[in-house]
RNA sequence: GUUCCCGUAGCUCAACCGGAUAGAGCAGCGGAUUUCUAAUCCGCAGGUUGCAGGUUCGAGUCCUGCCGGGAACGCCA
């Protein structure tokens, strides 16, 4: 079964016939037991019920309990030792007639006061909530009403879209997808890298190839032809920047006769890139002042790459509300600059216009935001201002967010400094970058940077095209009942996803190693094993072939897996929620691969199609049902299909 | 030189607002399949959380200073 593209949340999915895809949405996750030990602990404590909920919090091992509440603050109020208040509170509670209905023990471990629930009450208690049909599970409303512009991707479109595009991209993506979840309104948008002198470059390397040829190329491969365009127009150039590079290396500098020939390279060198840079400047400047042909062309460069990258979107399951990218703001600057000198934020310096940022007494020195330039042209610090204050216009955004990576920390945090300076009321708070660090693939035990591979550029395609390969071959072996269009479709949603969860498995500011043998691998902490985890529980309905009962007795889910798995399926909203406040989608991956291990661990301890009972069978298959839908949701979350068979 | 980010097991990574004995996976060793998918599970082993101070009932987490790695540093984007 194919699957099945949801325009709302922007996704692929995944539906297996016979039940409904509970997806999730709202607050009032709180279970009955929880609410129960929050309410006794208030009274016995004098505490609000509220706040007594709040510092409840899963002990760290299995065998101390199922809640703790943590004494050091109230006895500190108290005037009391931690371990005597336990100890007190213990002895309370102990005899609470209420509370031992969902509760079989508490007790006082040091400081903490622990409850042990009753584990079928537990388990009844949380799978009710998660199976709840009015509340989808893990969605809130506390989001609403409010805006949130969140910038990614942003590829140029003249260069080839790389790996290192991609983690800007499933970043952003999934950020959007889990603020959706949490009610608010979001704007995605696409700030193409579509202005500037890099299109003069294009145009130069475009005007240099056979008419007939290029017309030809450009139909049939689109945006790989004009990456490569670039690529062979920038050789001189780069050769030369690697060459001035060098020279400035230390060790290079001293030794005289290295030093020589280095320097007769970049005297060979430098007359064709300098000649090269100033035509694409005319080029580009031509464009700039409106000449038609030129127009023309730019704007077929830009279908084409929009088209192209469209492509790799769609196989991603991504969609943009707007691709409004540099060149869209030009007619802004103006309006922008102008407004600033009214404002008399600009100051002149060296020539520039300025917005000066150092404070005095701060404790970080900071360079003025240059917003025009002493050759009168404008900076990408004054496009991102115009793009910012638009974008505030057009969508009043709560938060104006950029997945943009860690190198470029300095440029944002001096143009949110500068957007405050030029005081239009909201500033530094409203705007967020979230930044992150690079990519970089292991090979032959060593660490390479992975963007290029023999001194070329890997186009994300290629990446995501021999995952798939390798994905394909796998299946092949491990289920060779599938059909071939099904193995495909199945390589494709694992080679992929195993791609799309590696990046996002690991804490986004750290730079991420990349292995090809253990994204793939059979075992491991990969998203190839969540989604095997999701197909083993399909399975397990799909044999049972009917609509999950679920007015099964719940409580009869007395074995320590089973609680496991809902204990884990309980944390779901409070992950989403921590995800969606750090900007940090890799909380949601840790989720999956906990929850995934409950499961099999369950799964291998215990039968559910031939469970002792009728009764008790009925329960788990509610309980795999439910697994199945977080685990799916989860998935769809971090942008990753969640196939049914593999 | 200035500023920012990172430093946790041999390797790749977790650890929510500061909470109990720092957890997973890989690699290594030993086990589990008359069974709903073994792409699974269980066990063993693996640590002075870079170093030194400080803050407090309590620090991998916060503060200061070092050490190591990466990055950015006024008119490129």
């Amino acid at each position: 079964m194919p699957p099945l593209y949801d325009p709302v949340r922007r996704c692929f999915f995944w539906v297996y016939p016979g039940w409904v895809f509970r997806m999730a949405s709202s607050g009032a996750h709180v279970h009955h037991v929880l609410h129960t030990i929050a309410k006794r602990l208030a009274s016995a404590t004098g505490l609000a019920e509220d706040a007594a909920l709040n510092m409840l919090r899963p002990p760290p091992k299995a065998g101390m309990g199922d809640y703790a509440f943590p004494c050091f603050e109230l006895a500190k109020q108290k005037k009391k030792a931690p371990p005597e208040l336990a100890q007190e509170l213990a002895h309370a509670l102990i005899r609470d007639t209420e509370l031992a209905q969902v509760v079989h023990r508490v007790e006082a471990e040091g400081p903490f006061l622990n409850f042990h629930a009753q584990r079928g009450v537990l388990c009844s208690a949380i799978l009710r909530k998660v199976c709840d049909p009015t509340q989808p599970y893990g969605e809130s409303s506390e989001g609403a009403g409010k805006t949130m512009v969140i910038e990614f991707s942003s590829p140029n479109i003249a260069k080839p879209f790389h790996v290192g595009h991609m983690m800007t991209t499933v970043l952003g993506a999934s950020l959007v997808r889990i603020l959706k979840l949490l009610g608010y309104t979001t704007v995605s948008v696409n700030h193409l890298g579509d202005w500037g002198t890099q299109c003069g470059y294009q145009f130069l390397a475009w005007q240099k190839q056979e008419p007939d040829t290029r017309e030809k190329q450009l139909a049939a491969r689109g945006i790989d032809y004009l990456a490569e365009l670039y690529i062979e127009i920038n050789i001189p150039g780069k050769h030369l920047k690697v060459l001035e590079e060098k020279l400035l290396d230390k060790n290079i500098a001293v030794q005289p006769d290295i030093r020589s020939k280095i320097e007769s390279e970049i005297a060979q060198v430098k007359p064709e890139a300098d000649g090269l840079e100033q035509q694409a400047r005319a080029l580009f400047k031509n464009l700039e002042d409106g000449d038609p042909e030129l127009r023309a062309l730019w704007q077929r460069m830009r279908d084409v790459t929009v088209i192209s990258l469209n492509k790799t979107y769609l196989r991603l399951g991504i969609a943009f509300d707007s691709d409004a990218g540099e060149a869209f703001y030009e007619p802004y600057v103006k309006e922008l600059v102008k407004d600033l000198k009214e404002r008399g934020v600009l100051v002149q310096s060296e020539g520039a216009w300025v917005i000066p940022l150092e404070e005095p007494g701060a404790k970080r020195k900071r360079p003025p935001c240059i917003i025009i330039k002493r050759d009168g042209a404008t900076k990408y610090e004054t496009r991102d201002l115009a793009a910012a204050i638009y974008r505030k216009k057009t969508y009043n955004f709560a938060k104006n967010i950029y997945v943009v990576d860690s190198r470029q920390s300095d440029h944002f945090s001096g143009f949110f400094k500068a957007l405050e300076k030029a005081g239009y009321g909201w500033s530094m708070k409203d705007c967020v970058h979230v930044p992150f660090g690079t990519m970089k693939v292991i090979e032959d035990g060593l660490i390479k940077n992975m963007t290029t591979r023999g001194g070329t550029m890997v186009s994300l395609h290629e990446v995501l095209d021999s995952m798939v390969e390798i994905v394909r071959k796998i299946v092949e072996e491990k289920n060779p009942n599938l059909t071939g269009e099904q193995r495909q479709i199945v390589a494709e949603a694992v080679g992929v996803g195993a791609i799309v969860f590696w990046v996002q498995s690991r804490r986004r500011l750290s730079d991420i190693v990349f292995d090809w043998k253990l994204a793939t691998s059979p075992d491991g902490d990969t998203g190839p094993y969540v989604q095997y985890t999701h197909a083993r529980a399909c399975s397990i309905l799909r044999k049972f072939g009917a609509s999950v009962p679920l007015q099964a007795d719940l409580t009869l889910l007395q074995e320590p897996e089973e609680l496991a798995v809902c204990k884990s399926l309980e944390r779901f909203p409070e992950v989403l929620k921590d995800s969606a406040e750090g900007y940090e989608p890799s909380m949601l991956a840790t989720w999956l691969l906990e929850t995934s291990r409950a499961f099999n661990d369950f799964y291998n301890r215990h039968q559910v199609l031939k469970a002792e009972s009728m009764p008790l069978m009925q329960a788990r298959l509610v309980l795999v049902d439910a697994t199945r839908a977080m685990l799916a949701k989860g998935l769809n979350l971090l942008g990753i299909q969640a196939p049914d068979e593999m």
